[in-house]
Order: C-alpha cells, then sequence, then structure tokens
DNA sequence: CATGAATGAGACTTCATTCAT
DNA sequence: AATGAATGAAGTCTCATTCAT
C-alpha cells in the first residue's frame, strides 16, 4: 500500500519519539514502524538520521521563534511577557513530562559530531538571547545593564528548564518566574 | 595474560569516557577495549551499564560533595565563596571542553528508565541547592529571602553550565558569575 | 555481496541443526554463518530465535500431518496403516542418527517460557492422538475401547521415539510394532 | 565466611534446577549462588559441569533403583506391583509440574558430547527394563513373552512420561496404567 | 578446602544504512 | 516516490572455566 505524506508522517512521528525519550535513544526502525513507512522511503527524504534531527530542530526552531515573535510584539507590558514567557514554560514543561529543551538534550548526546545539528542548537540558544534583549532593550540605566540583564534572564530560563528535568519538578521554573519578575521591576526610573 | 583491579580501571575508563562523550554513546566494548579488560570482568563488577552509570555518578557526586563542603568551611566571606564557586565552574567547563553537567547529560538520554540514576541525578542537584542554601542562610532579610535567593544562584549555575555546553563559550558563566556577585550585594544591611 | 531468500536459507539450515543437536544447543551465529546471512537478515525475518523455533515445528507438524493423512487415506486394512506407521517411524529414526522427536526434545528445554512453542508441542502430539484415534474408530468392541486403545499406540508411539533416542537402538520401535500388530489383532470379530 | 559441604549444596541445588528447567538452561553461576559457594569451590568438587551432571544422573538412578528394588521385593502380587509403579509415576509427574524424565530430558540435549552421561541415561533405563522383565519373569507364557511384554511396559512408562510432559496432563499415565493392568492379566494360567 | 577476581568465546539482539525492484 | 529484503558493525549480556591467594 502506497500512503502520501511519508516525509511529514516521519517528521512528525521522529518529533514526538525525540521529544520523549530523546535522539540517542530512538532508532530508524522505530520511527518508520511508528509512522507506517518502508526504509528506503525514509532514506528518500533524509539522507542520514542526523540529517532528520537536523530538520527536527529546524522545525522546532522556527515554531518556537513565531512564539517568541509573537509575544514581543503582543501589547503589553515588557514585565508580562516576561511573565508570560516564564509561565508558558512552565505549562510546556508540565505538558512534555519535563522533558526539558530538546536542544540542550541534543547537546547532550551529539558532542561534536554533526556540524548541523550543533549549529541548529546554538542558533537556537542564541535566539532566545536574542529575544531577552530585545525585551531589555532599553528597559535599564544603560545599553550594557540591558544586556547583562537580557543574560540573567536567558540563565534562569535554561536553568529553570534544566533543573524541572533533572528535578521532575516545577519549583525551578517558579523560582526563575518570580527573579525574572523582580529583575524586571529594578529597572531605570 | 591476567590483570588485576579491574574495576577501578573500568570505572576510572567509564568516567573518562562518559564525560567526554555521553552515557548513550559509549558502550561496553569500547569501556573495556580502553580499560583492557574482559568482557565478563565488566560483569563481574557491575550487574549492568546502568548500574556502571549509577556507581559513577555516584563517584562524582561524592567527589564534588567534598569540594563544596571545603568551599563552604573555607575561611572566607560569603560572597567571595560563592565567586569562587563560579570562577572555578568556569575552570570545569573549560578544561572538560565544555561537556557540561554529567548528571544533568545523563538525565536528557535516560527519561524513566532507572530509578537509581534518576535518583543520584535529583540528590545531585538538590545537594547542590543545599549548597546555595548554606551560603545563603542568614545573608538576606529573611529565611524566605535566603531560599529564594539560593534558588536563584541554582538556577544560575545550572543556565551557566548548560548553556556554555550548548554555546560552547564561557560567556554564560561570567554573565552568571556576576549576577551572582551582585546578588549577594543586596543583602540585609 | 547480496544473496536474496534469506528467510528460507534459514529455516532450513536452522531445522537442519535443531534436528541435529536440539534448539537450546545451536545458536543464531551457527545459523546465519551456515545459512551464509548476515545476522540482521535473520531479525528481518524472526522476531526472535523462539520465533524461527515456533515456525520450524509449525513446519515439521504441517510436513507430518500431510504424511498420517496420506496414510489414513491409503488404500489399506488398517493394521498395515499402523504397521506401515511403525515401520516408517523406525527409518525415520535411523536416518534422524537417534534424535527422536524433536517437539519432545524441544519440550525438555523450553519448560514454561513460550507460549507459542509450547502450544506447537502439545498439538502436534494430540495430532498423533488423534491419528490413532482415526484408526481405530469403530475397530473394536466400542468407543471407548477405541479410544483407549488408541491412547496406548500413541504411547507405543512415543515410548519408542524416546527410548530409541536414549538407547540409541531400534529395538523399542519393533517392540513397539509387535506390540502394536498385536494389539490391532484383538478387535471386534 | 566458610561453609561446609559445599559439595552436597551444590549437587542438591543443582538437582533442583535441572530438574526444573533442563541441564542446558541452568548455567554454573546460577547454581554457585543459589547454593551460597564460590566459584571456585564448585570445581574444587566437579571438575566440569557435564561432570557434575553425571553424578547427578549418577544420583537420581541410584535413588531410582533402591526404589525399584523396594518394590519388587515388596510382598505384592505383581499386578499390583505394576499397577503401583504406574501410580506413583503419576504422583511424581504431578509433583514435578510435568517435568518428564530427567534422563530423557538430558539426552534431548546432550547428542554425543559426553560419554558419561550417555552412559547413565541408557544404562537407567536398561536397568528400568530390567525392572519390567523381572516383574513379567514367569508370568506369562514363555521367557520370549516374558520379554516383549516387559518391553511393552518400559514403553507404556516410557511413553506416558514423555507425553504428560508434552501435554502437561496426566491422562497419557493413566492410560498406561490400565493398558497395564489389562496386559498382566493375560497371563499364562 | 575455600575463595573472589579475571577470562575468551559466544549468547541474542539492534544499529543506521543500501540494494534491487 | 515507494518498497521490502539484505547488510556489517556494534549493542548488552552470559557462558563454562581458571587463576592467584
Amino acid at each position: 500500500m502506497r500512503k502520501p505524506n511519508a516525509k511529514e508522517r516521519i517528521l512528525e512521528t521522529a518529533g514526538k519519539l525525540f521529544m520523549e525519550r530523546g535522539y540517542s535513544e530512538v532508532g530508524i526502525n522505530e520511527i518508520i514502524n511508528t509512522a507506517e513507512t518502508a526504509k528506503a522511503s525514509f532514506y528518500q527524504h533524509f539522507p542520514s538520521k542526523e540529517a532528520l534531527c537536523e530538520t527536527w530542530l529546524e522545525t522546532l526552531h522556527d515554531r518556537s521563534e513565531t512564539h517568541r515573535g509573537d509575544l514581543l510584539n503582543s501589547d503589553m507590558p515588557v514585565a508580562d511577557k516576561v511573565d508570560r514567557y516564564f509561565s508558558e514554560l512552565a505549562d510546556w514543561l508540565e505538558a512534555s513530562q519535563f522533558r526539558g529543551c530538546p536542544f540542550s538534550n541534543t547537546s547532550a548526546v551529539t558532542c561534536t559530531e554533526s556540524k548541523g545539528i550543533n549549529h541548529q542548537i546554538s542558533s537556537h540558544k542564541e535566539s532566545i538571547r536574542g529575544f531577552f534583549e530585545a525585551i531589555c532593550e532599553g528597559h535599564f540605566a544603560n545599553s550594557e545593564t540591558d544586556q547583562q540583564k537580557a543574560g540573567v534572564l536567558f540563565l534562569l530560563y535554561s536553568g529553570a528548564t534544566t533543573e524541572a528535568q533533572n528535578l521532575r519538578d516545577l519549583w525551578p521554573v517558579e523560582t526563575a518566574r518570580k527573579a525574572a519578575a523582580e529583575l524586571m521591576k529594578n529597572n531605570r526610573e
């Protein structure tokens, strides 16, 4: 039987599985069985497992960037945007059963092998930092402080994500949220 | 030819390799070849790869706990202790080629499988948080603030470690260090 | 080099080896080496060694059932059919170097593990008993006696097979043959 | 800690395990762990696993021979002795969870390897046949008939044991018992 | 007599990938 | 574009046995 949209099905399935158990713990076989595709169909669309990973991360990144863009452009005070960000982070972590950040998780497993994957990871993280920089821009005493505060927000986000995963608990996110709120209060006025 | 101390050699070798490339990316074969042991010698001492991982994390944890204990008991102002902590974190990350936290990295790969491993991970992280709580105790306005600040330091540490790994750069640690220093300044007096 | 029909070669080879030395004494490696296949080709076609065993027994069973069907439908007096059965049993045992019944031999080794294998074994044995029941039906004083006699023939067959294997000698089959012949003589007229 | 009677403990433990799951399915490790003995203690007493098997079968054989001797010397009509034999066979099979005859089971797994084991098996079986010959001696028309009938009893015993194992049911033993009783009735007077 | 650590060989199974159709 | 069969390499783990103390 011939099924269309093999590529999409593979990508979606792999996404789910990678998310749930990590890139290294999910094999091609499981992916194609779950996606109900033939082995060779997989390699028709993706030259390798690594390439699939790259595409997956790219998709995730695009989606998350859109999300941050929407938040940034939304009509709210910046402090609220920050609060919203951490609030949604908590939701996401809970929904994904505390599986943490797919980019960091992938980074834990593919030290120096794939240039493409590493690039996805770092550019994703830079993008998030960029988001916080946009948030902080002009909010504090000077641009240097803006940058430092953005960095701190970025670290709070990252630490919260990592430790919620490690401890399977939401308190890191709540702590980060409070800290972020306080941080945003100490602004220029 | 018969070589003694297989267990030690295995543990040391595995530690090195797990550190470098992650638990999931290092196989038993590589471990025993590098350690120059027979496969059965491995299983004489460790019932499974997972058990080895657990022992490895346990060893790491003990070492790091000692280190934090020493720092805590050392004769310094608390702010200096914090600074020292982040300074040494930077050294460690650089020395380990930005491989990040072995506990978090392992967590990324063993979602819900092993109780023992998960316990090592969470108790290690709790121990670090405990360290920061000991640092902050009595340093701020009240005990609630102490706790919150300790949590923030913990998140800064975690975020710095994670993102230094993701970005292969030291700036997250430096940012965390600065933020931690400032945080320690806003104390009770 | 790539060879087609791996599945057939595996099944045939495994059949030969299992027959010769028993399920537990033949490893996957030996099977695939003899069959000149890759290990992964094996697992493409059989999910496990146990599954292979099941398929093997199934094949044997089908073949033997056909054989008994032919004998049953053949144009002979029933007593001759019985005699023929034991005569051919002797031939088979000698040809197979007194390796006995593959089903019983497998049963000796897979106590309660595999449902599938156990089912093959018991249904094979029931089928043979059914054969003797068909033979005896209407041959003796009443249907109860028919059944009892069929049971005895079945036990003679089984004992002969088992002990020819244990003693590496044909006398058990000859004894069974004589006993069966006498048994068939004491019929209703 | 130093435990005495290692040899006996090993023999007893191995007996239990071999009985339960078959010679080939029980490893040395399991035996010594269950018997709480050191590996080397095992090899102090038994040069090899095969030798252990031989000793085990020898022990079993001695025990069973004594049992048959007692039955033979007991003060009963021969027909009752036979009936008693099959009745006790049923008990044994049920008690051992239909694991069948340890000698036949071992035979299924050690085709031509060990002379010693094969000798144990065949001499055990010959001993049982000898028992039935002693039973039948002088019971029938002539010595030739005595022998043939003894052979049939032997096959009934063997078939009943084998098939009770295969089918996990007692009916083969009951069928054999009835057949044996009838056989003993058709005697010389 | 007793022991725990060490061993080579091999058990079964899965990996990511490629071939021929 | 899609497929199922084939593959070498590697995965984790166990086998029966032997060594040094």
